[in-house]
RNA sequence: AGGGCUAUCGCCAAAUGGUAAGGCAACGGACUCUGACUCCGUCAUUUCAAGGUUCGAAUCCUUGUAGCCCUGCCA
């Protein structure tokens, strides 16, 4: 008995993953003092689930280890970065609960830091002022399996290289004609390494510096400075920069940063079946596939936060599946799991019916209603309770009634008993049908010493069935969601257009819900008896024309035997 | 002979030379006023493969294999 508790308690045990083990070996070793991690975004376009992943690990590991987070737009790119999404990323990191407290910056900011630093490489003979063409560079630069060689102006003077590059940041030469290259190795087997672009000429106007250069560092020369300024120990990126850390380490250790940050790769979280990537959103949305960079379809923050995602089940969902190296794709079953976890306790539950036949209760006075009071989450007091209609004419789900009922069915069917929740027992008496043989209304009587749903003589029903007041009901739009992506095909087919699937969104609009939830609030969350979790929808809601998003379904129901 | 990285259950993922954690999914069973939840149980004699070192190997060595990333004046 005691080995196995001592054993339970063992396992409660949680490992570090190698990130956490590296960041304690260097608080150890007093590498530094304390952290400072970062999320660095461009803004051209909106987070995604992959980027919560890096926001929540870089929050987390500053809050863990008595550290700071920073906020900074990655912006030295102004081709593609626009005001509008920097909002957008700000909203939606703050949602996600990472608070940068004062510390929001811009690369930007630091353009003249940047423009000094190149300075420095060209005084110490490590950059160079190029003439080269794009094209040309390319050709020098040599392939994957060949040695590049060097350029004709890399051995240009010290006093060349500063008169020349002071000009291209006055703006006397035009884009593309003159760029300033890191002097490292064209030989290297690492093509990072073959006197790399450090900044190029662009006569553009910047979303947040205006005009003020015409010169912009590249993210290689910027980053590891932007890190360095700030005083962040551990960048943390992803896999595909694990080839630019020579390139990081070099800028650091030329530009003689007293306590240089150092670059930590992960993989990117990948879900199965659903698009992730920002580009290929972006194609999603610019082709009008779905609606908008929150179409409760995609996994942007948006979106999952539109459809009823709260930041606790995003948190929960990154921090279950984990930090690797490893390239890998979760279950989108786990972010299910995720939110149900996270609302099955603290929202209540209420009845709907998504697909609604008339139940009649024959022998339930004509006219009459009264008020039946039900606990909102019979699992959390908390939640207080609410008053619900019953009356004669009720919905009931049209898959709780069988003529014919297969083996072990025990919800309505004629001859049997259930119970209608938190009401009373009713025995099914029959159904009409209307000339195509299709149901059209069932009928029952009930047993009113069976009120609240226990009867006094102590016999049991074996189904109980949810149900809804016809008269007070609230008709209400439901959107019910399967995979975007074709689960059979896959994600994106070899010629790269993506397999979406035409099912992917289906809209009820004669759906019910209590009379309660009429004024439901917009990302008012609700269990909904068998049919699962929903969100009422921030974007479409109005009073009285409720539009749901169907979050998740509960598992499995009854499946007919074969 | 280009370089870098990765490989542990259907899906994530731990184990840091001491005898394969945990979660999701799935499947049994108990319970139930949601066919949900909860609870209990099952689910890798074996870690990409083959050799080797060792009393002992997922961990070390050798040789392979597979996948991902890199030839932007993008990030």
């Amino acid at each position: 008995m005691e080995k196995e508790v001592v054993v339970k308690n063992e396992k409660e045990v949680v490992s570090k993953n190698f990130i956490e083990q590296i960041i304690e070996k260097d608080l150890q070793e007093g590498a530094y003092e304390k952290i400072c991690t970062r999320f660095p975004p461009e803004p051209n376009g909106y987070l995604h689930i992959g980027h919560a992943k890096s926001i929540l690990l870089n929050y987390g590991l500053a809050q863990q280890y008595n550290g700071q987070f920073n906020m900074r737009f990655d912006d030295t790119n102004p081709t593609k970065e626009r005001s509008e999404f920097v909002e957008s990323i700000k909203k939606d990191i703050q949602w996600l609960g990472a608070d940068w407290e004062d510390r929001l910056f811009f690369a930007s900011n630091y353009f003249g830091d940047m423009y000094e630093a190149a300075i420095k490489l060209i005084k110490k003979g490590k950059a160079f002022v190029c003439d080269l063409t794009a094209e040309e560079i390319r050709e020098y630069r040599g392939t994957l399996t060949e040695p590049g060689k060097e350029s004709p102006y890399r051995n240009r003077s010290v006093e060349e290289n500063l008169d020349l590059f002071e000009r291209m940041k006055n703006g006397e030469f035009a884009d593309g004609t003159k760029v300033l290259r890191a002097k490292i190795d064209m030989a290297s087997p690492n093509i990072n390494m073959r006197d790399p672009v450090i900044y190029r000429v662009a006569h553009l106007s910047h979303q947040n510096t205006g005009d003020a250069w015409c010169i912009y560092p590249m993210y290689d020369f910027a980053h590891p400075i932007e890190d360095a300024i700030e005083g962040v120990t551990h960048s943390i990126c992803t896999l595909e920069f694990e080839d630019h850390r020579p390139l990081y380490d070099w800028v650091v250790r030329e530009l003689e940063y007293p306590h240089p940050p150092k670059q930590i790769e992960f993989a990117k979280l990948y879900l199965t079946n659903v698009v992730t990537g920002k580009r290929y959103i972006k194609k999603l949305v610019e082709e009008g596939v779905v609606d908008g960079w929150d179409d409760p379809r995609l996994v942007s923050i948006a979106a999952l936060r539109r459809r009823g995602f709260t930041p606790e089940s995003i948190k929960l969902f990154v921090e279950l599946c984990g930090v690797s190296k490893a390239n890998s794709s979760v279950d989108y079953a786990m972010l299910e799991y995720c939110i149900r976890e996270d609302l099955k306790m603290k929202r209540p539950r209420a009845m709907a019916i998504l697909d609604p036949i008339k139940l009649v209760i024959d022998n339930y006075p004509e006219g009459q209603t009264e008020e039946l009071e039900v606990a909102n989450n019979l699992e959390n007091e908390a939640l207080g309770s609410r008053m619900i209609p019953f009356s004669r004419e009720l919905y009931i789900e049209r898959e709780d009634f069988m003529e014919v009922p297969p083996r072990k069915y025990f919800r309505m069917f004629p001859g049997n008993e259930v119970r209608l929740m938190n009401a009373y027992f009713v025995k099914c008496t029959g159904c009409e049908k209307d000339e195509n043989g299709n149901i059209t209304v069932v009928h029952g009587t009930y047993d009113p010493a069976s009120r609240g749903g226990n009867s006094p003589d102590g016999r049991k029903v074996k189904g109980t069935i949810h149900w809804l007041d016809a008269a007070s009901a609230v008709q209400v739009e439901c959107r019910l969601y399967e995979n975007l992506i074709d689960e059979e095909k896959g994600v994106y087919n070899e010629d790269g257009t993506m397999n979406i699937n035409p099912n992917s969104l289906e809209v009820r609009k004669n759906c019910f819900v209590e009379p309660a939830l009429a004024d439901a609030k917009a990302y008012d969350s609700f269990q909904f008896v068998r049919n699962g979790f929903f969100c009422v929808d921030a974007k479409d809601s109005k009073p009285g024309a409720l539009v749901f998003n169907r979050i998740v379904s509960l598992k499995s129901s009854f499946k007919l035997p074969k």
